[in-house]
DNA sequence: TTGAAAGCGCTAACAA
DNA sequence: TTGTTAGCGCTTTCAA
């Protein structure tokens, strides 16, 4: 070893973490640390001896780079933040998966925060997330204006808001039409013959939008107003069952319930079936989400599917091409949605 | 502004991000960058007045620390790495929940990797895990001998494995045992007078423990050997459908079955009733997991319930004094489990 | 209580 | 194709 390549020992010195460096593999290999670092990231630009060299020394010496500073030196950390406000039997994590999975195919990290369905913590949530200099945000729904979103403007990190539509995105934006969807709902079930309606939903405003656009269609085509009943947690069953008791006590001639989530649902069926209802002779029931074991169960579930891996799959693309420097510019991607026809309508 | 102060303009200089940094908070607060940031992260080593300039120029400019720096400069990412094999429908994300609220309230922040259930993915996982320096990882599960293990174990970072013991932990360890469970359960179907059991299990090596101790249990106190089927995704009510389907052509008689999943459990009970064979009386069927819903079910599941929360809560405390320096060593935390007795037993 | 200097481990920019 | 230099934005170390 050349002791005019040792770093001059200084005397304030700090002894580094003592992990292995790119300065060890390179000194090991005979190359500059920059040379390695080539035959690392950019292969092409290194000729096949200095590779081999460099990969030797990597494998004996079992050298892991250091993204932090590689991410610090380049702009580029490689890591892309997602924003829930639940992981526990949250529609959500569907989506969140299928990105993940495809995010780590091509070598990102996900950073998860779930909001806990507040305002606030969210807005505590992405300055902690901005301040890791994500590569990209990814949002389960949108940001309305305030604070948070001024932020995020200023930060200029690429931002894909989903699971939603709106005319002022922030900047990407993937999703699909809750309006459509209460519409699309309340067509299908009076196709079926259906004329006095009820909604059980969740304290939610996305589900008040369905909720909002299902209670028009069926006043537009002379149905009875809409039955009401909130519920504040879309992810119980025990929800579901009080609110479809309180329909029946309250329009005992409710032919037909839309539920703003599977879970509600099955709480809906669960109740009537204790009260000895015929789910789906006298009363259809409908949830919303597509949780996968629902189809397997009897009666099978009627519901409506969103494509949330779908999301995840075109939204990890989309993040990545920005993370990479090429000028997306998807415009609103509106995945749709499926009514999917079982056994309670 | 003192033109002293400002860094002279090399010719070969790269211009950084061009977002504001901590020099840009100082200049306007007239300190040193470090004093600002003694002002910011150890507010008591700093005179009020200083401080109070300090978060006035922060205020004024929107600075956001840039953390990847700062973990560089210190060797502390606060970031925290968990890897469970899957998200949706898991019976995991109960703890990754508590894990990661807790962990966002001490300032860190949670990266999420899924394995797929696949060994290859997993040391894929780790090691561009490890090249982010977390703080700590946090493994739901025991991570066997192998080149993973062996990579962490030379990375010195902290690891924290939950949801199994063993006695050969590769740090700490925080769980229960699932030997335990399976002699418990069979223990409790027994003192309810039941005698002819099946298994329905799923391809998952903890799953297999506790049918192996469950069968344990029933052979050595006079009861025939239990019927077990396997099943390849826990997460699927269809495989306990059928696996109740080959449960009842098999061995018609049994009168007790435990599954290796709550949604399993669903499964069996949705193939009973379809068959016309009631539950309790005829077959008493018992799940795990405790997933929350189904305590609201008619008839509701018995089941063992595992305190997910309390993993989270406690391997962010653990993992969060490890970070700070200080030297928790925890031996082995046993969490317990419960068994719940509902209508189904 | 404050600051100057050095450096964390890497990569962009420039030069050969 | 390879190397030199100068940072990225922050914090540690040492000194006052």
């Amino acid at each position: 070893m050349d002791p005019m390549n040792e770093r001059p020992p200084s005397r304030r010195s700090r002894r580094g973490s003592g992990a292995i460096t790119l300065r060890d593999v390179a000194k090991l290999a005979g190359v500059a640390p920059i040379t390695a670092s080539r035959a690392l990231n950019t292969p092409t630009q290194v000729s096949q001896t200095v590779q081999q060299k460099v990969l030797d020394a990597v494998q004996r010496t079992g050298y892991v780079p250091n993204r932090m500073a590689g991410g610090l030196a380049s702009s580029r950390s490689r890591l892309i933040a997602a924003i829930v406000p639940s992981t526990v039997m949250s529609v959500f994590m569907e989506t969140i998966e299928s990105l993940n999975h495809n995010l780590f195919e091509a070598g990102y990290q996900l950073m998860l925060g779930q909001s806990d369905y507040s305002v606030a913590h969210e807005e505590l949530l992405l300055e902690a997330v901005i301040g890791r200099r994500p590569d990209g945000i990814f949002l389960t729904g949108i940001l309305p204006p305030g604070r948070a979103r001024t932020r995020l403007l200023a930060s200029g990190i690429p931002v894909l808001e989903t699971w939603d539509l709106t005319p002022t995105p922030i900047d990407m934006l993937i999703g699909f039409s809750h309006l459509d969807i209460g519409r699309a709902v309340a067509s299908f079930l009076m196709d079926k013959g259906r004329r006095r309606f009820a909604l059980i939903r969740a304290e939610d405003e996305r589900a008040g939008r369905r909720a909002t656009a299902f209670a028009e269609a069926v006043s537009q085509r002379g149905c009875g107003a809409a039955l009401v009943v909130n519920v504040g947690d879309a992810r119980t069953l025990k929800g579901g069952r009080e609110a479809m008791a309180a329909v029946l006590r309250q329009a005992p001639e409710t032919d037909a319930v839309f539920c703003s989530s599977d879970l509600l649902a099955l709480g809906a069926m669960t109740e009537a079936r204790a009260q000895g209802i015929a789910i789906p002779q006298r009363i259809a029931v409908m949830g919303f989400g597509d949780v996968p074991f629902l189809a397997d169960m009897v009666p099978a579930l009627s519901t409506v599917r969103i494509n949330g891996a779908e999301m995840g799959r075109q939204g990890a693309r989309f993040l990545i091409e920005r993370a990479e420097g090429r000028s997306v510019n998807p415009g609103m991607v509106d995945v749709g949605f499926t009514i999917v026809d079982r056994d309670t309508t």
